[in-house]
DNA sequence: TTTTTAAAGTTGACCCCGTCAACATTGTGT
DNA sequence: ACACAATGTTGACGGGGTCAACTTTAAAAA
């Protein structure tokens, strides 16, 4: 091991990285504090500001971090090509919705408001868009193959990705009243909400099965 | 008019709710403060907490002022009888982002995380509920007349409110990067997005049309 | 009308925060 | 061995949230 007490952490970065995420699931994302974080690692108060230019690049960093695991469980449903690019589409939202329920610290950050627009790191902005695309790519397999429409795919993944934010924003808080949204949902799923194990697939395929059917009534 | 200077100021929390939203939409979300508020107000540093318990209720009243907003619109497209449920619902949609573009401010507070999930007046998720509610009923009256699948309607109510929440994130703040998710929608349209006169009615419907009519290719 | 009470406003104080400036320590490359 | 850059430290400034205790005033009770 590193001597303890040298002058140098040696890995303060991380470690504030890591003692942000630790706070915001113990107290929650107000109590991040450049100076809390100092005191709390047992560094002075401003050794923070020597690897994060303030409190914004921080959370650019944490929320990047996210964009990143984001990515991988994306790529990683894309990349399952003993599915076919339909199941893939779906094991991305599937993924999409169970990273959300699995870090809402990330989630929150990633698409709270804490960051400001016109604060977001360049990396932040290149991690973000990079998890995009992952949605993209899948959508596009499904139109090479004619599975889906061949509506512009900017749009369709947009319009999934509305779709699975709601549903993790569901989930992850109950901004919108989950009572309600949840109820009515098919007897199986039911329970598991009370209990906390929601089946994120079921609840996905619940819902994109409207999308994807369409909502019209067959006439 | 009243005495300026009496001790009493008259009516602040009213001018409490309009300062704050002004300091929002001039300086942002991040500005607001109690204090700055009194201050700005020509009121001593304390006065607003005869008004609100803490930073969290005033906000609170504020989305709360927004859902009442909010549900007045979509009770205006419900109430046009002389359209056919489909078209009222869809008006529902369209107000909704409406309603979001116009008033961003709100919005962001409605739906942002500077409110605690934990510190939610019991009137502003009196006042959630019945904006949603709104759109609940527009779905019901549709499917009444089996104008769409008989799905659960919190379901299709959810799901049209993330649809509408996802385009509403869209036009207000960058956070899907807007480049992209507009990218190839039809011509008509971009110009619109650069010229900051963005045709709401066109980019909901196009986008709820994949909601409607399904996403699967006709086989 | 006088008195009492409660509402609305005020100042003082405490502690936390973000951040800059100036200074200290230490690992590294020449 | 030495100078430099990276990393940490303390001091200081200006805000902010919020509680406590006190004041003024409007409204209700007597």
């Amino acid at each position: 091991m590193a001597t303890k007490k040298s002058y140098h952490h040696g890995d303060l970065r991380k470690k504030l990285l890591a003692t942000a995420l630790e706070i915001i699931s113990e107290h929650g994302l107000e109590k991040v504090s450049m100076r809390g974080l100092g005191h709390r690692i047992g560094v002075s108060r401003t050794a923070p500001y020597r690897h994060f230019a303030d409190k914004s690049a921080l959370l650019c960093a944490i929320a990047e971090q996210g964009h990143q695991k984001l990515t991988a469980v994306l790529k990683k449903a894309n990349q399952q090509l003993s599915d076919d690019p339909l199941t893939r589409l779906t094991n991305t939202g599937i993924g999409y919705v169970e990273f959300a329920v699995a870090n809402p610290v990330h989630y929150r950050i990633m698409f709270g408001n804490e960051i400001l627009e016109n604060k977001r790191t360049s990396e932040l902005v290149n991690a973000a868009e990079t998890s995009f695309n992952e949605l993209l790519y899948a959508v596009k397999a499904c139109q090479e193959e004619k599975l889906i429409k061949p509506i512009n795919p900017y749009i369709i993944a947009n319009t999934l990705w509305s779709l699975t934010h709601g549903i993790s924003m569901l989930l992850i808080d109950g901004q919108i009243q989950s009572a309600n949204a949840f109820r009515g949902m098919p007897a199986m799923l039911q329970p598991g909400i009370e209990a906390g194990k929601i089946d994120v697939r079921k609840i996905f395929e619940y819902k994109s099965d409207i999308l994807f059917t369409g909502l019209m009534a067959d006439s």
